[in-house]
DNA sequence: TGTTTGAAACTGTCCGACAAACGGACTGTT
DNA sequence: AACAGTCCGTTTGTCGGACAGTTTCAAACA
């Protein structure tokens, strides 16, 4: 209840200021991709700043993506790749607790389509990635069957890796970047389901019917079968008896019951 | 075709090792959320490097959203929010030239899916806020009819705020964050069709009758009236006679036609 | 008990310095 | 002409020290 009432006076510090600067530059294009960021002492006189301040900044650019480092190189503006962003995004929604049925919400709305799209788009290159991680699948399967331990985490990672050349291939980045966190999230959440309930033949089966399809350049039938595959994975994660509300990695770290302790915060 | 092929020798900067092993402390648990990074000097100490190096690697934290800073406070360590890192992302996406075809199928994807389900999730906070930026629009949209020159920045922000809210009341967080490259990219789209086709009130219009389903709890309706909201966006976009496949970049900088000089790499 | 005050701790910024690595030019050898 | 060796100016990575302005925290005070 103050008499009058100022606004909050922001002092950004320098170096965020220099890191602003800097992005203005790139992102209205005067700095274009690929060259060289101007010499740190160089952009200290120019600022006005120390080249301590101007280095701060430079660290900011650089975890944004904007800047990419080489060794001892000068350091070169770069386009972040889109993907490499976003993973980090989804390391931070892994720690948000996200449940099980968003995940799946979100895959049945998302997967479909993009293999439905997939299959008007792809080409020999695409057709042969996933070509290989089929092959990979099935000896990996094969193995599980002969009575050998299964490597759950690489098992994890060949599914992740189907679902995310397929979002590569679908012809539309914005799409393919609207779905990496569904990929990310598949990790956790395959590496609850598979070594419970063993599914692994069924999942590479799925697969493998949906690359018939790509092949054949039907998107009805890959959207169809993906369907089923989501659908699969969901009443999977039914059958372990967790709770689909359950997070994640409350999940994966086996509390079972809905009874984890509030979140912080 | 290497005859020995040594793998590449990598020396990290000692920054980014601070970088790296403040992160597995955090990743960790052993820093927790909400606890102030210990001092400059002190981890400085710790380390065995200068304190200018540890505060470059804290530069690293800050922009990955693992450390928050608020004025000249202790940093603490927080989570980071999904949608901020996203953004960035988004704003990387921009820069790759995307299409508008590309944003309109991810758009007619998400949103009407997003609709449907904010119509089962949302709450009277929701709806206020939802309210609120109904009547901001319809001020600013009365203000236009009146003869006033139309503020396109805020009216495509307000554009972008409601589907924003839209996705963040829907119940589903993975589904926000996929959905949020699309609001981010509503931006450049609205900036190019708005002031070339005035359709100020019949994007309101639409906001309304997707508000009223909402309101009246109607997931059919809003996901039907979203539908059309979306389909109007290409029919406005196609009026344009801009290509659907320019990318927007290009468009907003009014090449037209679809000769823009060739991506750089 | 609640407020004020003052010292300690800490961040933001600057300065100066040096080793290591890089880029390029120049040279001598084969 | 191709190549290795050498030198040198430039630039980054790291260090030590310094100081002003804030924040924190606890003691002193009302």
């Amino acid at each position: 209840m103050q008499e009058h009432g100022f606004s909050r006076i922001e002092r950004a510090p320098a170096y965020r200021l220099v890191y602003d600067a800097i992005e203005r530059e790139i992102l209205a294009g005067r700095l274009r991709v690929g060259d060289p960021l101007p010499a740190e002492l160089q952009l200290a006189e120019q600022f006005g700043v120390n080249r301590s301040t101007v280095r701060e900044g430079i660290r900011l650019l650089e975890q944004s993506g904007l800047v990419e480092r080489d060794g001892g190189k000068r350091p070169r503006i770069s386009m972040p790749h889109y993907l490499d962003l976003a993973s980090s995004a989804s390391r931070a929604l892994i720690l948000h607790m996200v449940t099980f049925r968003e995940l799946w919400e979100a895959s049945m709305v998302l997967e479909p389509a993009i293999a439905e799209r997939a299959a008007g788009h792809i080409d020999e290159k695409g057709l042969g990635e996933l070509s290989r991680n089929l092959d990979a699948m099935e000896a990996e399967v094969a193995r599980i069957d002969s009575g050998a331990p299964a490597d759950v985490y690489g098992f994890v990672a060949l599914d992740r890796a189907f679902h995310e050349i397929l979002a590569n291939v679908c012809g539309n980045r914005v799409m393919a970047l609207a779905h990496e966190p569904v990929t990310s999230l598949f990790i956790p959440a395959g590496r609850i389901i598979l070594p419970r309930l063993k599914t692994y033949r069924r999942v590479f089966d799925a697969h493998r019917y949906i690359y018939n399809c790509l092949a054949a350049g039907d998107p009805a039938g890959a959207r169809t079968w993906m369907h089923k595959h989501m659908d699969d994975f969901r009443r999977a994660y039914e059958l372990t008896a967790l709770s689909l509300d359950t997070s994640l990695d409350a999940a994966s770290l086996g509390m079972v019951n809905g009874t984890a302790q509030a979140h912080s915060r």
